[in-house]
DNA sequence: ATAGAACGTTCTATATAACGAACACCGTGC
DNA sequence: GCACGGTGTTCGTTATATAGAACGTTCTAT
């Protein structure tokens, strides 16, 4: 097993474990509902063991969680930038889409380059606070804000003193239907 | 083992094999490059076994993909309206906001109550097209595209004979800094 | 043609994940 | 006091996921 897999099942216990909780249920519930052995279960939330695909999927499906989650970690390894950023999904149409989920520790800057000719970001605030838009622009948000902007051109995206946290789509010019 | 495992090892096994050639990649490659035997991979290619979380993890990691992207099936389990949601994010802020993935079958209609006074709703479709809006002010939307409106009266989501997809994030009111 | 080096599959052996039955612990009620 | 229902843990046992070797292919090159 790879160091990196200890990293993992320590912060997959966590989670199990938190989430578990959160929903008020004890280790034996989870387990009988789940349907796997209550020892399984409590080796997997002391961050010991290696579960199965079928184990994993069984306890996503009981606690109700996109599977990655639970295998996602909380503490979430920043990059150097102090930025995180995942994919959420892609559209297949035409224009495309790209969502992701960002994550921004407090007192950082991320500068992005401009992406192709045409393309329009949009964000909104799920929690904390954060600055952003083109270099020249640049718009304060809180929770629940909305702000889309062209982003052929450099951008950046500031935090103060607060994390924040963000849903992102990137839509790229239609290429066919564009003069 | 669960019957819907068995479902989701063929989309694994079919996942891994496309991923795989789309790089170029032979089995034994990357079964060396991943660290795992070459006999182990050929059998999750065939859609038979139950990785280990560690299995999936080297295998994620080398074909550079997120996690859940191996295991997501591509047929997603609909609900019974068509309609499938994924909370993806909770914010602690006030304001509260929810941030949700969402996927309509075609030709589906989906009802919504009003939320709490004050609450608003955004979308933005990552592929397909729908028609979105509080019940008096429907609007047309496609890939790209953004809407926002109140959603604290009765609102509706509705798509003709294409699938969609879209981000939605429900603000509630401030309750506090509201006069 | 023939040796070599890939490919992916199918075996056998071993390591280990999962199970089920103890176990110690903590509250409650009788 | 002691039985009882629950908690989560730690044991042996069994099932099985993985590793490694052997296999039949298909190419390429000598």
């Amino acid at each position: 097993m790879s160091d990196m897999d200890r990293l993992s099942l320590s912060t997959l216990g966590q989670h199990l474990q938190t989430l578990r909780r959160a929903r008020g249920w004890s280790l034996s519930q989870l387990a009988t509902a789940a349907g796997i052995a209550k020892s399984n279960l409590s080796r997997l939330e002391q961050g010991d063991g290696n579960p199965t695909l079928d184990t994993i999927w069984r306890l996503a499906v009981q606690l109700d969680v996109p599977f990655g989650t639970l295998v996602a970690p909380i503490k979430v390894p920043l990059g150097e930038d102090g930025v995180e950023v995942h994919l959420l999904d892609q559209g297949q149409d035409s224009p495309r889409v790209d969502a992701y989920w960002m994550r921004c520790a407090p007192h950082t800057v991320r500068h992005a380059e401009g992406h192709t000719p045409g393309a329009r970001e949009s964000l909104t605030v799920i929690s904390g606070r954060l600055e952003a838009g083109p270099e020249d622009d640049i718009r304060p948000l809180g929770a629940g804000d909305t702000l889309e902007f062209h982003a052929d051109q450099p951008h950046l995206y500031r935090t103060r003193d607060t994390w924040a946290t963000l849903l992102m789509s990137i839509v790229y010019a239609d290429m066919q239907a564009e003069p």
